[in-house]
DNA sequence: TCCCAGGTGTCGC
DNA sequence: GCGACACATGGG
């Protein structure tokens, strides 16, 4: 079996799924398994290329590129950045890093269940709750790595959990979210999810509403307050504006770009950043964040004299 | 042991 | 409208 090679230019597999956006896909060998959707997939990086593979689909390479969304300009969109120091480093850093384009309803749960919780954790919830009450699809190694001389031996096959319904979530019940460590997020995600299923907001349909409309009838759910919202805008609604501002983001914003000012507010800091960072902040913002935690240095209990060995 | 994490909802002023 | 606080859980 031969994997399928797609091209993919202007992008970086491992970056852009270690960035924050998306909490399920297992790096294995030279390369990460995961579902989009409900399509199990294998794919690896090789330069310019992507290599993928699952079980039949033949829209698979479509639905790869779609959802790493390698058709967006990346170079004219890092071009927009505004040109200041952290911008400028953050793109430097995350060169390749792209938004991808996330299925609406696992997008929203997931995030639901993002708050408070440090992206291992989320990480590990997703699991959970993939495991749980998710789907099981299998994908056969590619052949490339099968073992030599262990022809007798049972192939390894990755088995991936696809992300469950609202309405299998919509079935279950705040002791069994519980069990997948969600702790106080479980009723959160559990009425969103029966209003989901109820189809009462119709996730699809929220699609053609305005930016200020979506954000709006996003907010209305339970747990999703001004940051879930702009992660699944930019996340799942593919609205590139969206600047989610968590903690890592304010950190920044506070010190490189307001490093005196006394009275900043979230409503305050919402209004500059529309506007300084424009159509692609959610870009912009991805790129700040990504750059932020993966450069962290611990600052608790050791000063930086410590940190770099010196006395 | 303590601090922190891709926040939200509620309450008192 | 704004600031303070509670809310679960696990890694460092």
């Amino acid at each position: 079996m031969q994997l399928t090679r797609i091209p993919a230019t202007d992008f970086d597999l491992a970056t852009t799924l270690d960035s924050g956006q998306v909490f399920h896909w297992e790096k294995v060998d030279g390369g990460f398994v995961g579902a989009i959707g409900e399509q199990a997939v294998y794919v690896e990086q090789d330069g310019e290329v992507l290599k993928i593979r699952d079980g039949e689909a033949r829209a698979l390479p479509r639905i790869v590129a779609n959802y790493f969304a390698l058709d967006h300009s990346l170079a004219e969109i890092c071009a927009s950045f505004p040109n200041d120091p952290a911008m400028n480093a953050a793109r430097k850093f995350c060169r390749g890093l792209r938004v991808i384009r996330q299925p609406k309803w696992e997008c929203l749960a997931t995030f639901i269940c993002s708050s408070m919780k440090q992206v291992a954790h989320i990480r590990q919830i997703s699991r959970k709750l993939r495991e749980r009450f998710g789907e099981t699809r299998q994908i056969d190694p590619p052949s490339s790595r099968l073992r030599r001389g262990k022809a007798s031996q049972t192939i390894d096959t990755f088995i991936v959990y696809t992300f469950p319904s609202a309405e299998r979530i919509a079935q279950s019940s705040e002791k069994e979210l519980r069990k997948c460590a969600l702790g106080y997020r479980a009723k959160n995600l559990l009425v969103t999810a029966r209003v989901v299923a109820s189809g009462d907001v119709d996730l699809e349909k929220l699609g053609t509403l305005s930016n200020v409309d979506l954000r709006a009838r996003l907010c209305e759910l339970p747990g999703v307050g001004a940051k879930v919202a702009n992660c699944v805008m930019l996340f799942a609604y593919e609205r590139l504006s969206a600047f989610p501002i968590d903690v890592w983001i304010e950190r920044i914003l506070r010190e490189k770009y307001f490093p005196r000012a006394r009275k900043l507010n979230a409503k305050r800091l919402q209004a500059f950043t529309q506007k300084y960072f424009g159509d692609h902040g959610g870009y912009a913002q991805q790129y700040l964040f990504h750059h932020a935690r993966t450069t962290k240095r611990k600052r608790k209990g050791r000063s930086f004299v410590t940190i770099l060995g010196v006395r």
